[in-house]
DNA sequence: ATAATCAAGATTGTATACAATAATACAATT
DNA sequence: AATTGTATTATTGTATACAATCTTGATTAT
């Protein structure tokens, strides 16, 4: 749970060393750059980093609680690894949530919202048809962030985003299939969905969005690539 | 989402300094001993506690990322307050997360968790009867630990808890009202159907359950100590 | 009297020194 | 040869020292 301020937080990772050495590792966990049980020095990492131990420890007890790392007293820092089995279960979480949040949304959407979800779908026709995989990346990012902010709850938006940034690097192989085309689709049927306030559609629908993507990966191999499905 | 190993966790707590500040302001927090908009400084902290500034901040930092607190860069800790639609959310959360474990429960659950819940809910009706609101709310703590375990999910049985502990001084106060019975005869309904692999009552039955918790809370006027409910 | 400025103190951010613990290598014993 | 004990080294845990930043309050100019 981690249902802090945003913005400050943000300032925060920008302009403190210990910002700095958090984003890193977790993004190098995040794209597979760091394997699963590697271990972290405190030394080692910081002098790659030009920091000292400090801010090192501090990136790592975040971490740790984010649970990309497991910390064993006296010993260090390795990378946890993330199972078949806990992809599978994310996906089924955030399908359930997403349902949730997409039904929240047909309450409590803005017009600016529902506006700025017309335009990224659009925007999705185009580059899926011209194959812009980094760009389609981008737009769908964008899309469920702006469905999360809609649903008016900061602690379902929060709980979401983690979870969208736990299987970033996952979705990134996945949206560079075919799927691109289809996943834009079903986002402008879920959008459409909120716009009529079909409150059971929507949540149908985006749910169905979720188990689509997952059985996606499943179907073509994908998620083998990050530990044991099992 | 902090999806550690428990057992590290414990013993890291236990034995580090770090590990029991951390636990020590936790507890402070979520038992209101501490404030909301409560400013914590990492010196009298330490000096409270007879530890150095190291273990406090360390501690700050996970804090902060579980939300409990919010750091301002070259200002300071406060402590993060629960507003009364934050409260409404998580409920709302558990309540679709918890009907999902017990759907998952149907086909998961072990003979042995099965009867420690029976005999979990047998030992309510006696302390129910009695008034003995200690024992209940201990009661009432582990059948949901048991519930959670039993989905297979150790990523749902995370969340579940982290949510669990999250509210758990708003549910010590309801649990204190006449709704002991009542949940406890809850309980049992819940473990009927799973017991019986009843997928679709068992995951009705947790989800009202929940739900009904909260209303209780909203009907008693508790939430509202917890910040303004907006 | 009010507002602006700046200096002193307090507090956090970072680096480093020291202590405790664990890992490793090697020798002694069986 | 295998195993246990021990010394050495490496690594983490904690404390403290120093730097940067913010807060506060007094002082001065308007």
């Amino acid at each position: 749970m981690s249902e802090n301020n945003d913005v400050k937080k943000e300032v925060t990772d920008k302009y403190s060393l210990r910002g700095r050495v958090y984003n890193r590792l977790r993004e190098d966990i995040l794209s597979g750059k760091l394997k699963e049980n590697e271990e972290l020095r405190e030394i080692s990492i910081g002098e790659e980093l030009g920091v000292s131990r400090t801010p090192v420890r501090e990136a790592f007890r975040q971490l740790e609680l984010e649970g990309l790392i497991t910390i064993i007293p006296n010993k260090g820092a390795f990378v946890t690894g993330i199972t078949g089995k806990d992809v599978k279960d994310i996906y089924m979480i955030r399908s359930h949530l997403e349902g949730l949040c997409a039904r929240l949304a047909c309450d409590h959407i803005t017009d600016e919202q529902l506006e700025e979800m017309e335009e990224n779908i659009y925007l999705g026709e185009f580059h899926a048809s011209k194959g812009h995989m980094d760009q389609m990346a981008e737009l769908d990012n964008r899309f469920h962030d702006i469905l999360y902010e809609a649903c008016d709850s900061k602690m379902l938006e929060n709980l979401l985003k983690d979870y969208h940034q736990y299987v970033l690097r996952i979705r990134k192989k996945t949206l560079s299939t075919s799927r691109g085309t289809v996943s834009n689709e079903e986002h402008r049927a879920i959008m459409e969905a909120i716009k009529a306030h079909d409150h059971k559609q929507a949540e149908k629908l985006a749910n169905k969005h979720i188990n689509n993507a997952y059985q996606n990966m499943v179907d073509n191999g994908l998620y083998n690539l990050y530990g044991n499905p099992e």
